[in-house]
DNA sequence: TAGTGGTCTAGACCACATT
DNA sequence: ATGTGGTCTAGACCACTAC
């Protein structure tokens, strides 16, 4: 092999940094395609491997997509707002609306799948709904899809003893949703508090966000208190890192 | 080659699934040794890159860390809490406490370097803070660092004609820091907006925190207001997403 | 059909960390 | 000194996409 103690970079970084330069110049703009791995064989004389690993580094990086047999393309970010505390104001669910109208502006976010079940309450639910052992959980799982992209899981979980025999235990809880039940029973929500971390999705998340290499998941854990102070929802969500801009306003 | 389409996943695809399956079973522990290269290529029968290849996909889920010369190793996540609203709270920076204080319980978190400078505003940063052509900000970088490891790095943006010659602009603000002296300048903060984001690190930030693969960083985008309703400050803050987890707590 | 990215082999040398 | 992960080559076959 020839001076690869020279640049005191490896190839494939070299080739990477000099591809990521093009793309943050604007040579290549959002959804135009890269120079493929035979390209950059002949221009910088190296084997597809290496090639490919360049590559690797800016899909890694999330701001290059592969698709096999077409192509590198240059990855676009659409990411849409979502209002942490306004969209939960009484407000907005008491008035029949759903939570989710308020989001999205024009764009078209649907719930693609519901899924109810009664189940065990995995542990870490059970402490934040202060369940003891035998307590089941009712289990509202949901996808939902932005334009045709998956963008979000949701799995919301409430005490089974409180909601059984209710439209919660439904796929569609009816105008105002879920909170407004909630307030029909006598447990309104009043105080929220969401926690909010961030990692790569493991292949279950990936798979069912379609979620391309190189970008993150957030995930929100939601916990709705009543005015007696007791937990009464636990939602923990799945969100596609890129397709989101998370905001909370507050005052001092 | 013999059998890729019996199996119908990759090779390293499914040496990853076992790898993972083990860490989740705990049968690898948080801070192990996971069988190396070597180990894999015996065990399994395959080439080198072929093992690399099923390392490598475990390391860009981030629960696996490579240490040259040494070894795979399970990673172990201790994040830190931050409050982003009880934090702001106008108790805490007016009496003269730092903000920073209230946030990581017993552990250690300070301060590493702090750079004051003048400098023209970024497009972004200049539509916030609603300036001119010719205004230019104050800047204050700085980054912290938790038991020795790097985790934020703070990008602070003021107008500069309004903190011209006050301790704004000297590295140490005292007592109540930036909010306590915008305070006596007659722009107390009241109200906050902060967005949160989710990527892959940039070369840049991935050197400064030290971040490794398969670690996203968050993004947290805060602008300060004053009673005016005038944005007042704009901070940009990169955090180690395996550092941190965010909170935020609201009425409904 | 031609070209693309995806997977895989069987070698090699290197810098590095631990023993 | 040994073993580790990091880089790289030069081949190969495959599935997929676009024409």
């Amino acid at each position: 092999m020839s001076g690869r103690g020279v640049g005191r970079q490896p190839k494939y970084m070299r080739i990477a940094t000099q591809l990521r330069a093009g793309i943050e110049a604007g040579e290549y703009g959002p959804g135009q395609r890269l120079p493929g791995e035979n390209d950059l064989m002949a221009a910088h004389g190296v084997a597809r491997m290496t090639a490919r690993q360049a590559l690797a580094v800016l899909q890694a990086e999330g701001i290059v997509e592969a698709r096999k047999g077409a192509g590198v393309f240059v990855r676009d970010f659409r990411p849409i707002r979502r209002h942490g505390i306004e969209r939960l104001a009484h407000a907005q669910w008491g008035s029949g609306r759903s939570v989710w109208t308020a989001d999205v502006g024009e764009r078209n976010l649907v719930v693609d799948s519901v899924e109810v079940a009664e189940e065990d309450a995995p542990a870490a639910i059970a402490g934040v709904l202060a369940l003891g052992d035998e307590d089941r959980v009712c289990v509202r799982r949901r996808r939902f899809v932005l334009d045709g992209k998956p963008v979000l899981l949701s799995a919301s979980y409430l005490p089974a003893y409180l909601v059984a025999e209710t439209p919660i235990t439904q796929p569609d809880t009816g105008p105002g949703g879920t909170y407004a039940r909630l307030e029909e029973l006598g447990h309104r929500p009043v105080r929220f508090r969401e926690e909010i971390r961030s990692r790569m999705p493991n292949s279950d998340e990936s798979a069912q966000l379609s979620i391309s290499p190189g970008t993150p998941v957030m995930l929100i854990g939601r916990t709705a208190f009543d005015d007696q102070g007791r937990a009464v929802e636990v939602n923990e969500m799945v969100l596609d890192a890129s397709a989101y801009v998370l905001e909370y306003g507050f005052e001092a």
